[in-house]
DNA sequence: GATGAATGAGGCTTCATTCAT
DNA sequence: CATGAATGAAGCCTCATTCAT
């Protein structure tokens, strides 16, 4: 497990574990003899527990965000947009389920209490671009007429559930069902 | 905060606590002192914290299936009944936000891991009740044709996340909301 | 060593501990197993080590003013009042040798830096009792002309060194030499 | 504050640091990064931490006793002499403030716990001469007729908190003051 | 039945010291 | 010689649980 870096074996194993058996399941000294280092070594890394948990968080997000927003369609129609955008979150979970997990923790614990509204697309970036999306749809009449608030519910809140879903083996979702999917989500936002 | 019913007294503490402050932050001296008896009190009534978690969760799932289950439709058309199940979730949760928002914790902790599929409907009777929807749906023509699961995923997912966003005041789901976004749900579903 | 009063023990194992080895050499864990307790007890009493340490120099101090206060003759001649209050300090530490060295250790220390000026004495009480001595005695020119923090430190500092000494075993002051000692502390101040 | 000589940085390092936070505010680690070199630096200049502890005490001491002793009038009369010790001790600790500090937390810590008598002019240089002047004294009928140990307290008592006052800014020590206070000592000790 | 003081395992964190580079 | 990352013992504190009253 050692590499040549400490901090990122310390983050993997922090992931790991606190994915496995949540933030109380996973002791510093469990974290420290997962990732090959002494307890006290984290402490050279990450200031707390705290501060560990929570960087985890950022980076991941930091990671998931560029993911989508790389060689993001701007200049396609609406519904191509919104669909590229809820397929390459799938697919970026699908491909890294412990991401996916650790966030669904992170945002369900006091932790993720202050972070309300910017979840999973928060990041201004994304956020702008969905909501983009959102405004132009209402403009354009093509999506309902709801608060934006409701519309990222009513198509994220699926992909979610979607995609613990798929994590937990109910469903396996292959590019058919994703294609499918998505779709159904435009469904559930569009006029 | 005394009442006659010493058990239900702990619960309600036990539910405050928890929703406010998570798991950690719910110390059973703490619990006990909201409820109005000694910390060694409540293990008279619980064998352990643990359970008084457990316990808790499930009267409250009861409770709630109790309450969907009841002036259900079972005659009426598909489209009704489901319009009817999650309507009915929504008002529930709205006129109880802490059920809500505890059992929102409970899934997202150790403890509610293995329970995995059997989330909010998930006891055998709204499972049911859901399924045959689905099912039947299925058959007439008038639902996707898509795993159950990922029907589940597509309606109630968007339904949890509303309730998120309503609890943290992101929205106001008032009836005319409650209409248009139950609406919206069958619209990811249907055909 | 364990007796009805567990707060009392836990004081009593804490001033024998950090007299003996100071403030680092006593461990809670350690003042606990002395005390007869488990160290969980002790945070049932005192929130924190530091409380327990700062608790301790109150309680000691307390002690200390009320009985150098009681039958304090205040109607007699400056003289006999200043050697009153000396005799009866040196008398007080001389059989309570614990508590001279753990106000020493307390004022020498992070803890009693904020306390600064208000040491042994300083309790408003004697405070205002000491400074009414050397007020009067500067009006009435039985004292020399200098600061009132001056003349404390020419009278009390030659006291608390004193006590340090008969402490550590250089010198004995039995009650012949406690009447020349306070008297040269008098002619240390007096015109 | 890299100089040339780097054992003297490290000293000059943790004289500040304790001074200002005590012994357990200077970590090795800090010391070390004030120094201007590395942590494991300072182990090849001192075994340990307590041994650089007790090296700043003893280094200090000796440049204090040497201070005093330059230019000591032993040809004077006694009272000049013990003038001129006293005198000379203020004002290298007004010019030398951690100076004194330092020495006042070693002494009121496990590290000096040992060195009980020899405090300030403990050193057998010094020690003898001020002993000297107190046999002499006594013998002259000059001195109260009390033990020297005695005569100690009640004249260098003083000083140590005359010091302590005038560093924490309750007196200022200017030549007239050292004069009236230093004379003052002698009043306590004279016949 | 109820109480709440006591327990002590276990968690987080600090820091003097070592040692490979 | 110097470095500073790594170590891990040891410290403080929390809290679920027990049990004598």
């Amino acid at each position: 497990m050692k590499t040549e870096d400490t901090r990122s074996d310390i983050m993997q194993a922090a992931l790991d574990l606190i994915v496995e058996q949540g933030f109380h399941g996973a002791p510093v000294a469990e974290i420290a003899e997962k990732a090959g280092v002494a307890a006290g070594t984290i402490y050279r890394y990450f200031v707390s527990k705290d501060f560990l948990i929570t960087e985890l968080h950022r980076e991941l997000e930091e990671k998931i965000v560029a993911v989508v927003q790389e060689s993001y369609p701007s200049e396609r129609p609406l519904r191509e947009r919104f669909l590229y955008l809820i397929r390459e979150l799938l697919r970026y979970f699908i491909t890294n389920p412990l991401h996916f997990r650790y966030m669904e923790q992170y945002y369900n614990s006091p932790y993720g209490i202050s972070l309300h509204r910017d979840r999973l697309l928060g990041k201004p970036g994304n956020q702008d671009i969905l909501m983009d999306i959102f405004e132009q749809g209402i403009d354009q009449q093509v999506l309902k007429e709801l608060p934006k608030a409701i519309l990222f519910s009513l198509s994220f809140g699926s992909l979610i559930s979607l995609m613990r879903d798929h994590i937990l083996g109910f469903i396996v979702l292959d590019e058919a069902l994703i294609k499918q999917t998505t779709e159904a989500c435009w469904d559930a936002i569009k006029r």
